[in-house]
RNA sequence: GGCGAGGUAGCUCAGAUGGUUAGAGCGCAGGAUUCAUAACCCUGAGGUCACGAGUUCAACUCUCGUUCUCGCUACCA
């Protein structure tokens, strides 16, 4: 950020409300943007820092009817849980907004309506299912149906998740209405889209304008999808929950939940201004003269760098109002004890757990995610580590140094500040302490966030040196005096850590002031650190405990059991309709032999193969090259579905399948006869 | 397969525009010390900077190729 700006218009992506926070989202998207605005707010800038629920779209309403509840009921829960999460851990929103607010219904239908008059969308006719009974259009993921790859029955309209095709509701075979369990009509739908691909030149025009700027992870995915060529996108659906479009010829249709979610940044500063009495255009509107417009910064993780860098901004660029963001400081993914994070598997360490387990120690928490941030590439959590850096440096150099200082200030002078005080008398400390800062504040605008914090650690570092160095201890008894003015600067050190960690170790900030003896709601950077004469110490206390290993084991051996209690639950899907003999004798499968396999080329999951069945010999595509090398299956023994239809999959016509046994992390595996049969053999 | 990002000490990671002996923290070894939560402080060992070519007086840093990891995308029984 080479520019100063008056004004800082601060986001983090609005979390989905179908699910607790992790430490994954938090390093991803909050963390590096709360340290951001802690730290603008002590420069006394106009800064703020918006968020809010994620509430519409259509795993929300998937998620209300598994459970047999309303969407209304979900997004209450999560909503109160998520907001809960982020005060607890200290992340300090100047509002949490959600997106079901009528405020924001509002907004997002005058965006839309704005950018329908202006005639920025295509209006296109399809044809869709609609459920008769139910008087309303379906959404891909309420239509299943057979699969017209693998036969699953239970295929949903937008995706096969047995063998991970990606469908059109049309390429079901027998599709069924999950609403009324009736065999829908295709009825033709009209919807709304906006052209990507009319707004690529000056896409690729301003993102320009943003190499070198932009980190290179951010940078070179927007470049990969210009690239690639935008395509128009839809930006209304068939659904019941969401934004309504303000259409009269668009009853029953929602607007895309990727445009009224952006949109939910604007309406929750939009609420903000109404609730503080503030100007909330001046946040996000363009201004006459250009210097005063806000600085709008989003903090999202990898996943949604293309919306945030590429959707949002066109669709900003076609209001025309709308100022720009200037930087998307998007986060890599973190890992956790070697794997990804996943909630699926419940592999994940969750923010109100932790909380649970560990109440007060948000701080710990926070400084190791921020040691960790996946900044320039993925990075891991791992207990050990957690354990590790709390000990080796919030206690043993943070937490350390102020001990001991606070100690010997009681012990030779009852923690009572006299003699002269105000100033830091060491030049060397006094120069190191501004370096400090620059080097703080520099990392922290150009977003290294561990860099930052790891330069606070280093002036309690130099402390620690300080101390030794000139030894209090030894000198008190003939040189009360010199052990006087040490322990002061060391004090005018605590002090500056006091500042500093405002922004990093919020609570912490607090006990150290609280230590000193300083109330102070925020102590802004260019205010002086000064004691008066008779200043009075507070008592020592510690700042941060010391994690033992039993901790950390408990931790470890929790997260083993989540994931193995859950992958238990997952194995026991729920069985499929009940069918009569005829179906299943329908199909032929047999006993066939591997004789030749080769991988096909430029996929990455196809082996060819060429199976003797005892009727024949055939080809047959399979998607099983993750899991076998072609040459270690030649001769295995296989099951085959010999009277599949036929199919062509790249080129080569498939007839027939093997049947694989699949896990719930989708690892294959062949069903075959234990004993080796002649080829040929019915299995049924 | 296409595209993007990344592969740097045992571990986690830094290393603008190419330039003398490649850095930090942790871990490890040795020393010093006792004010402190056996913490602090000092010293040291440890790397052919994924691999192979090329450009250059000079490459971790630029170009090309190979390979591995992650992501997006395609294909996917």
């Amino acid at each position: 950020m080479e520019k100063d700006f008056k004004r800082y218009t601060v986001t983090s992506a609005l979390p989905y409300a179908n699910g607790p926070l992790h430490i994954g989202h938090v390093a991803g998207a909050y963390l590096s943007a709360d340290i951001f605005v802690r730290h603008l707010r002590l420069k006394r800038k106009d800064v703020i820092y918006i968020c809010g629920s994620d509430e519409h779209g259509a795993a929300i309403t998937i998620k209300a009817k598994k459970e047999g509840i309303t969407p209304r009921q979900i997004i209450d829960k999560y909503h109160q849980e998520i907001k809960t999460a982020f005060e607890n851990f200290g992340i300090s929103f100047d509002f949490y907004h959600r997106t079901s607010e009528p405020i924001h219904h509002d907004l997002s239908k005058e965006f839309f309506l704005s950018l329908y008059n202006k005639g920025e969308f295509i209006e296109k006719d399809s044809d869709q299912y609609y459920d008769a009974e139910f008087n309303q259009f379906l959404a891909d993921r309420y239509i299943t149906g057979t699969c017209p790859v693998c036969s699953n029955e239970n295929a949903y309209g937008d995706q096969c998740e047995k063998c991970g095709t990606s469908l059109s509701p049309i390429d079901l075979i027998n599709p069924i209405s999950t609403l009324s369990g009736k065999t829908p009509v295709l009825k033709s739908t009209k919807h709304w889209f906006l052209p990507l691909d009319k707004y690529q030149p000056w896409l690729e025009n301003w993102l320009e304008g943003k190499k070198g700027d932009w980190k290179t992870n951010v940078y070179g995915q927007c470049t990969s999808w210009l690239k690639a060529g935008l395509q128009p996108r839809a930006m209304t659906r068939d659904l019941d929950w969401g934004v309504d479009v303000p259409l009269p010829e668009a009853e029953g249709k929602k607007l895309y939940v990727w445009l009224d979610a952006p949109i939910g940044y604007i309406s929750a500063t939009k609420q903000w201004g109404l609730d503080n009495g503030k100007d909330w255009e001046k946040y996000w509107k363009r201004q006459p003269d250009e210097n005063d417009n806000s600085c709008l910064i989003h903090f999202i993780g990898k996943d949604n760098i293309v919306f945030h860098c590429i959707i949002f901004p066109a669709i900003l660029h076609a209001h025309g109002e709308y100022i720009l963001p200037e930087n998307v400081p998007a986060n890599e993914f973190l890992n956790l004890e070697g794997d990804k994070l996943s909630t699926s598997r419940n592999h994940a360490v969750w923010l109100h757990e932790y909380m649970e387990d560990f109440p007060g120690k948000q701080d710990e928490l926070r400084y190791v995610l921020t040691s960790i941030l996946p900044e320039t590439s993925d990075s891991e959590f791992t207990w050990k580590d957690y354990q590790a850096r709390v000990n080796n440096e919030l206690v043993a150099i943070l937490g350390n140094f102020v001990n001991r200082v606070m100690i010997l200030m009681h012990k030779y002078f009852e923690g009572k500040v006299t003699g002269a005080s105000n100033e830091l008398t060491d030049k060397n400390l006094h120069a190191a302490i501004n370096d400090g800062y620059d080097e703080i504040e520099r990392a922290i605008e150009s977003f290294k966030f561990r860099q930052a914090s790891a330069a606070v650690i280093d002036i309690a570092r130099m402390g620690n040196r300080y101390l030794t160095e000139n030894e209090p201890w030894k000198i008190f008894s003939t040189e009360p005096e010199k052990t006087r003015e040490v322990l002061h600067n060391c004090l005018h050190i605590i002090a500056h850590l006091g500042v500093l960690t405002q922004t990093f170790l919020p609570a912490s900030s607090k006990k150290i002031l609280g230590m000193l003896n300083i109330q102070k709601e925020n102590w802004f950077y260019d205010e002086p650190v000064i004691f008066i004469e008779g200043h009075q110490l507070n008592k020592a206390e510690l700042l941060f405990e010391k994690v033992e290993d039993s901790i950390i084991e408990r931790q470890v051996e929790k997260l083993k059991e989540k994931t193995s209690s859950n992958q238990m639950k997952q194995s026991a899907i729920p069985a499929k309709q009940n069918i009569d003999y005829e179906q299943f004798s329908a199909m032929d499968i047999r006993a066939g032999t591997i004789l030749e396999a080769e991988k096909v080329a430029k996929t990455k999951k196809l082996l060819k193969l060429l199976i003797d069945t005892g009727i024949d010999q055939r080809t047959v595509v399979s998607g099983i090259a993750e899991y076998y090398e072609p040459e270690n299956i030649i001769g295995q023994q296989v099951s085959i579905l010999v009277n599949l239809a036929p199919r062509e999959i790249k080129g080569i016509v498939s007839q027939g399948m093997i049947l694989m046994a699949e896990n719930s992390e989708g690892k294959l595996t062949f069903v075959s006869p234990v004993d080796q049969f002649a080829e040929g053999s019915v299995i049924r």
